[in-house]
DNA sequence: GTAAGAGTCCCGGTGTTGTT
DNA sequence: AACAACACCGGGACTCTTAC
């Protein structure tokens, strides 16, 4: 059974409120592999789905802040789709998660379904006042309210692999003693997965800031970078490239062009560590955003370029050449 | 010094995606 | 449709840390 229909048959068993009008919530783009372990999770899931709903305000409800998801994040542009979705449809079909807070501020806590919270909420106060938010109750201590935001979390691609690790990083110390084996068998993850996410918050930010977007920095990419970064010598030509690479970023950003990919700007860190030299094999990039070239050596008195203009215009070449050269130049001139 | 527990790293199986 | 390449993640060996 995909994952996919898995998620539907348990939504699908959600008893609707008379009143409630059915609305397909945006569908979490499913991402591949799913495990034996995982379809026990969202069995989990799907039991707590079945509950009775009731109707509130978003107001009344407080967010948990054991969530992955930040809450600050979530803006109007993200969540058009959902936003869209819950107007067509007169409400959340999916119901939210929240739990009783006796002696709060707020009757209710929100548990999961902070984008649909976030959207109706909007929503409340953009013309559209009488739209609720369709939730159950569930009786939840903060580990298995923790477990369950996951379960959900693990299916949205729109959370980075280092959001999940941050929460994972202080879930582990809050709830399960600070080992990471204990919170692995609650999650029904692998240690190594699990490992894997929470190396991720050691990644320094001047790392994380080569990246176009924290969502391109992988889990997997720990394993690759923190061994590097424990040394000290790979670390120095990890932060100059690193630099370099935000630089570059910055350029693209500034002119619409495509970022440097998640997996290029790995290469190009990792690749950083093995030459010698300050800046080696860095792509030019043309104009109109093609790759023709690269940057095979920038010493002290020779910048080395391989080029492959193929069918662009002298002009063309020559503007993708012009920053390049700029920046040999002032490295040159710092170097002296 | 040793044993136990915890975390890290590497390899390989499985599923997905792209190409022909 | 078949195949190749890639991505994800689990399992287990290895390493490190801590307590005695």
């Amino acid at each position: 059974m995909s994952r996919r229909s898995l998620i539907g048959e348990a939504l699908a068993s959600v008893p609707s409120e008379p009143s409630a009008t059915p609305a397909p919530e945006t569908p979490a783009t499913p991402r591949p592999n799913f495990t034996n372990k995982r379809l026990e999770a969202f069995g989990e899931a799907a039991r707590i789905v079945k509950r009775p709903t009731i109707r509130l305000k978003p107001a009344e409800c407080s967010i948990w802040p054991g969530n992955a998801r930040d809450y600050s994040m979530l803006d109007e542009f993200r969540l058009r789709s959902l936003i869209d979705s819950i107007l067509a449809e007169g409400g959340n079909r999916v119901p939210a998660v929240v739990r009783r807070t006796p002696g709060g501020p707020l009757p209710y806590e929100l548990v999961t379904g902070t984008r649909r919270h976030w959207a109706i909420s909007w929503l409340n106060t953009n013309h559209y006042p009488d739209i609720d938010l369709i939730a159950i109750i569930e009786d939840l201590d903060d580990e298995a309210a923790f477990r369950l935001a996951d379960i959900e979390n693990r299916e949205r691609e729109d959370i980075s692999d280092l959001e999940r690790g941050l929460n994972y990083k202080a879930a582990v110390d809050s709830y399960y003693g600070g080992v990471q084996l204990r919170m692995a068998e609650r999650l029904k993850i692998s240690k190594s997965q699990l490992s894997r996410y929470i190396a991720l918050t050691e990644i320094p930010p001047f790392i994380v800031s080569a990246f176009h977007s924290p969502m391109d920095l992988q889990a997997k990419y720990a394993e690759k970078l923190l061994p590097l970064l424990r040394d000290g010598s790979a670390r120095a030509k990890l932060e100059a490239a690193a630099d370099q690479i935000a630089a570059e970023q910055s350029f693209r950003r500034s002119g619409d062009e495509q970022p440097i990919t998640g997996p290029e700007v790995l290469s190009r860190l990792v690749q950083s560590t093995t030459t010698k030299g300050r800046v080696q094999r860095a792509t030019i990039v043309a104009p109109r955003g093609d790759a023709i070239g690269q940057v095979e050596k920038d010493q002290q008195k020779v910048l080395t370029l391989s080029l492959s203009p193929s069918n662009l215009t002298v002009d063309e070449i020559l503007e993708a050449l012009r920053p390049v050269i700029e920046q040999a130049k002032m490295r040159s001139t710092r170097r002296r």
